[in-house]
DNA sequence: GCATGATAAATGAC
DNA sequence: GTCATTTATCATGC
């Protein structure tokens, strides 16, 4: 279970009370979630257009003419690739229930 | 220019369809019952994605939005936790 | 009008 | 690097 173990002490949340729930005693401090505008989403889908992977110039450049880190652009190239995967999964699925339905 | 019209057909997957009474009652069956370690293995949400009749990703999606409402209303009522206790108890005692 | 399912940023484990 | 998550936001159902 990755990504969930970031807590230091459990505070608050009536630990002590009726409330059975250990697993919410997380504190960390993320960073809130900021929408990209569209002209930062474009630019960054044109790039992934020609390749899924962006080497470490082209991020900078990146990073720079779209006012984003490069930790941030990194990161967007990384779920960009998941998403690739997932949507390429669904369509699998349905081509495959597909071939059930027209053969039966 | 293309992300526009997008968002309008191919990403016409964020059409939502709820999901069934049954399917919803085996969801919270099993969030309630682990209330102390609600993270279901791969194993489990497959089972429960064929029970559902719903996708694995369906299935990660709703855990994923019912833990963290879940902990939002944790100051709050709460009935549907009580609900499912009572309902665990009430099995165990016929 | 909120409830709810799905997606978009952001993190952390490995 | 992948990938299961957390969280806010989006889009829809009713």
């Amino acid at each position: 279970l990755p990504g969930s173990l970031s807590m230091s002490v459990g505070v608050g949340v009536g630990c002590g009370s009726s409330n059975p729930l250990d697993w919410t005693g997380q504190v960390t401090v993320r960073k809130k979630r900021k929408p990209y505008s569209k002209f930062q989403t474009l630019e960054l889908e044109k790039e992934f257009l020609f390749n899924a992977y962006v080497s470490k110039q082209k991020r900078w450049e990146l990073a720079r003419n779209l006012n984003l880190t490069e930790r941030q652009v990194k990161i967007w190239f990384q779920n960009r690739r998941m998403k690739n995967k997932k949507n390429s999964q669904r369509q699998a699925a349905q081509a495959a229930q597909n071939n059930n339905n027209n053969s039966n | 220019a293309v992300m526009i019209l997008r968002s309008r057909f191919l990403d016409a997957r964020r059409k939502r369809r709820n999901f069934t009474k049954q399917a919803l009652e085996l969801l919270n069956e099993y969030f309630y019952s682990h209330l102390a370690n609600p993270y279901p293995s791969e194993e489990v949400k497959q089972e429960l994605s064929r029970k559902c009749g719903i996708t694995v990703s369906q299935v990660s999606n709703w855990f994923g939005n019912k833990r963290i409402r879940y902990k939002k209303n944790i100051g709050k009522a709460q009935e549907e936790a009580n609900l499912y206790a009572a309902k665990k108890a009430a099995a165990g005692a016929s």
